[in-house]
DNA sequence: TTGACTCAACATCCTTTGCTACAA
DNA sequence: TTGTAGGTTTCCATGTTGAGTCA
């Protein structure tokens, strides 16, 4: 029996010269659509439904475009923990997620993966930003052209860097092309949606990059199906010293005033009597899910939902938090600071009390380019914003951080905190401020994403 | 080529103690 | 008796991005 394996629209359809169904649809994975009696299979189960193919004694016509090889080299001289992570990457056969902090060189690790494996490789990022680092990373290090999807561009290389967005629309087209796909911020593949550029691709190595592996509403084992499991962790604390720089983590309590604390328990209560009068109870993201569910079809719902975010103005925009900063500000006169907030208003607010350079969404490319540049060249030495810096773009080193407010996801705090991290040339210790209102909610949210 | 706009997608949003029906 | 799963169906608000369209 000779089965042939081609890459068609996303998929990878199985057919057989003697057509046996039954045969076929016993293979893990494959299914059999009746009515064309073509058989299929998602992508990504290329090299997986090789391996079973051979152990079954068939003989396989693979029409997948093999990849060719290609002949690379770099300088790069890794680090140890470096050198580790990718060894754990081989043994795992070529598959899996390394977990580093920001600043420790991932993308060094993959460049070298890219140059060990040697194969049309596909690096995938979530931001423009992003895209046009490892394109510049790339175009330095080989000797090739560099292809992009995304951005504006849509040039295939045998080394072509994508967006996720792209990836997804292309994905039709190209997912037979590459012989190795790299995820840098891999915890993004989570994403419903982004789950089938994994599926849809016929790569059969995988590297995922990310500093936050695991997520909360637990699609990481969806990545783990997708790429591979986390092969390889290093924590900040790790490399903090050494490769990162030393740092600290100050807590702040800062209390209500009284007219805001009056304003907080009435909308908070509001929230929490509508839980204990509806019977509902709160005890993961999905139950909250349900709360918001409700809301559409019942006004005692939306009301408490509104209350819930009204409460979190008050706590999340608190003034003492804004008599604190200024207090921070004089203390480090001489450093180089970027305050974090959860809303844009407060950023503009801020921007002008302080007048410290503001980015946000709407703050365009173009002006965005101009203040982070002038950041790294020291003409400002401190930045105000929402959440925009948080990742995916390449922000200038500062020493202190002041996260005046936040979610309390994990990912978002590393993240603040590694924009300090880059080790500094007077081997300083780097400074994390948070500041949480007393006696509110925001203390749990403080907590969780610690 | 650029800028302004719209659109779809993604992420976070939650809290400590309880009701009800059903299966083991 | 004890333990566990649970429903309604597309979704309150805010922040952010990339792609696409059009002038």
């Amino acid at each position: 029996m000779t089965v042939r394996l081609s890459f068609e629209n996303g998929t990878l359809r199985v057919d057989a010269d003697e057509l046996d169904v039954e045969w076929l649809a016993d293979l893990p994975g494959v299914e059999v659509d009746p009515r064309s009696g073509t058989a299929r299979a998602p992508a990504y189960r290329y090299a997986f439904l090789r391996a079973v193919l051979g152990e079954r004694g068939a003989d396989v016509d693979d029409r997948v475009k093999t990849p060719a090889s290609l002949s690379l080299s770099t300088d790069y001289d890794l680090r140890e923990y470096q050198r580790d992570a990718l060894d754990a990457w081989h043994d795992a056969g070529e598959r899996g997620v390394l977990e580093l902090p920001t600043g420790s060189g991932k993308t060094v690790i993959a460049i070298a993966a890219i140059v060990d494996s040697s194969v049309p490789t596909l690096v995938v990022v979530p931001t423009i930003d992003l895209l046009e680092q490892w394109r510049r990373e790339l175009e330095a290090e080989f000797d090739v052209p560099i292809g992009q999807f995304g951005g504006g561009e849509q040039v295939q290389e045998a080394i072509t860097v994508s967006t996720y967005d792209s990836a997804y629309l292309r994905a039709d087209d190209v997912g037979g092309d590459f012989g190795l796909v790299v995820f840098d911020e891999v915890h993004h593949l989570g994403g419903e949606g982004y789950q089938d550029i994994g599926r849809m691709f016929t790569a059969p190595a995988r590297l995922g990059l990310t500093a936050t592996f695991e997520r909360p509403d637990g699609a990481h084992e969806a990545i783990t199906d997708l790429v591979g499991p986390n092969v390889y962790d290093v924590d900040v604390d790790d490399l903090a010293g050494e490769h990162l720089a030393a740092y600290d983590i100050k807590r702040v309590e800062v209390d209500l005033t009284p007219e805001e604390r009056e304003r907080y328990d009435e909308a908070q209560g509001t929230f929490v009597d509508y839980l204990r009068t509806s019977g509902l109870s709160l005890r993961s993201g999905s139950d909250y899910q349900k709360l918001v569910m409700r809301s559409g079809y019942d006004p005692r719902a939306r009301e408490a939902l509104l209350a819930k975010q009204r409460a979190r103005d008050i706590m999340l925009n608190a003034d003492e938090k804004v008599r604190e900063l200024a207090e921070i500000l004089q203390r480090h006169r001489e450093d180089r600071i970027i305050v974090f907030t959860a809303h844009t208003n407060l950023v503009y607010r801020l921007s002008e009390r302080f007048l410290i350079p503001a980015i946000t969404n709407e703050t365009g490319a173009k002006e965005r380019r101009e203040i982070l540049e002038r950041f790294r060249e020291g003409g400002y030495s401190r930045v105000v914003t929402a959440n925009v810096l948080d990742e995916g773009v390449d922000v200038p080193d500062a020493n202190v951080a002041v996260v005046l407010s936040g979610s309390g996801s994990e990912r978002e705090f590393t993240q603040r905190l590694g924009r300090v991290l880059r080790p500094k040339a007077d081997g300083g210790r780097a400074v994390l401020y948070e500041l949480v209102s007393a006696e509110t909610a925001e203390e749990g949210i403080a907590s969780r994403r610690r």
